[in-house]
DNA sequence: ACATTGACCTGAGAGC
DNA sequence: TGCTCTCAGGTCAATG
């Protein structure tokens, strides 16, 4: 699901089709995923315009026309760009559509409406006010505050991982995936856990980030030794051939290798 | 003050 | 075949 190394493609997708553009038409088809803005702010802003640069924290992506503003996109758990010319081409559930001069347009599709649409004066405001914690692959995100961050809490490690006010951009898919790699088993609490675990876990997170970003977050690219898209109980281990558990933990259905991470 | 749980939303797939 | 039920998952409000 949309987690920071798919909003890291994402973004690189609108990069590569949408820049400098002419943008001569802004329909918002669903009103309901506007949020902490108004549908007119948001035409007002693109209509006419072009954008010009892109940005991201976390699972949030920001788009900058040549005015102050930037449009903030959240993906929920089921959005996804596109850009497209021909009707047939058309996403099932487009929620935001943008109509460029050259006859093609962008598409933010949302099947299950979690994402958002939003308005923000920078990505760093934006940071801010919703108290992101550091983006996952931050390079000012060094071990020791990383460290910092896991000794805060109680929680599962899992949790932690997940909690964007700690850091930002991981979810449930790459959390497990990160910890399988790490070797620790997710219902660990934070605390409890020792420098050296900590560090496998802070390495694996920028190892597994980068391989997700290279093979374009799409799990049957993933290097074979990735738990990915082994998602299923009952199924082999890539490390170990053993039987991948499922269990919930912290509200989330957590995948892992009960003998790799003991 | 912190941690955990449920609602939100919709369609796919399971099960009868 | 066709209906109903369960599940997925990011985030935030409500509850513990």
């Amino acid at each position: 699901m949309p987690e920071l190394p798919d909003v890291e493609i994402f973004k690189r997708y609108i990069e590569s089709t949408s820049l400098h553009k002419r943008i001569t038409g802004v329909h918002i088809l669903s009103r309901d995923m506007v949020k902490g803005a108004s549908v007119s702010e948001i035409k007002k802003l693109l209509d006419g315009e072009r954008f010009e640069t892109t940005a991201r924290h976390g699972k949030n992506l920001f788009i900058q026309t040549g005015g102050q503003s930037w449009i903030m996109l959240h993906f929920g758990m089921t959005g996804f760009v596109k850009y497209f010319k021909n009707e047939d081409e058309r996403p099932a559930h487009v929620r935001l559509l943008i109509d460029f001069s050259n006859g093609f347009y962008l598409a933010y599709d949302c099947q299950r409406k979690f994402g958002m649409i939003s308005l923000t004066e920078s990505p760093e405001r934006f940071a801010t006010e919703k108290k992101l914690g550091l983006d996952a692959l931050d390079p000012a995100l060094d071990f020791e505050q990383f460290e910092k961050i896991l000794s805060k809490t109680n929680s599962t490690i899992k949790t932690v991982l997940m909690n964007q006010n700690f850091l930002a951009g991981l979810g449930n898919v790459y959390s497990d995936e990160i910890l399988y790699q790490a070797g620790i088993h997710p219902a660990r609490k934070s605390g409890e856990l020792d420098r050296e675990e900590k560090k496998q876990i802070f390495f694996k997170m920028g190892h597994v980030l980068r391989k997700a970003i290279e093979a374009q977050a799409d799990p049957a690219r993933f290097p074979s030794s990735f738990l990915t898209p082994y998602r299923s109980a009952g199924k082999p281990c890539p490390k170990c051939e053993g039987s991948i558990e499922k269990k919930k933990i912290g509200g989330r259905t957590s995948y892992f290798c009960p003998r790799c991470q003991g």
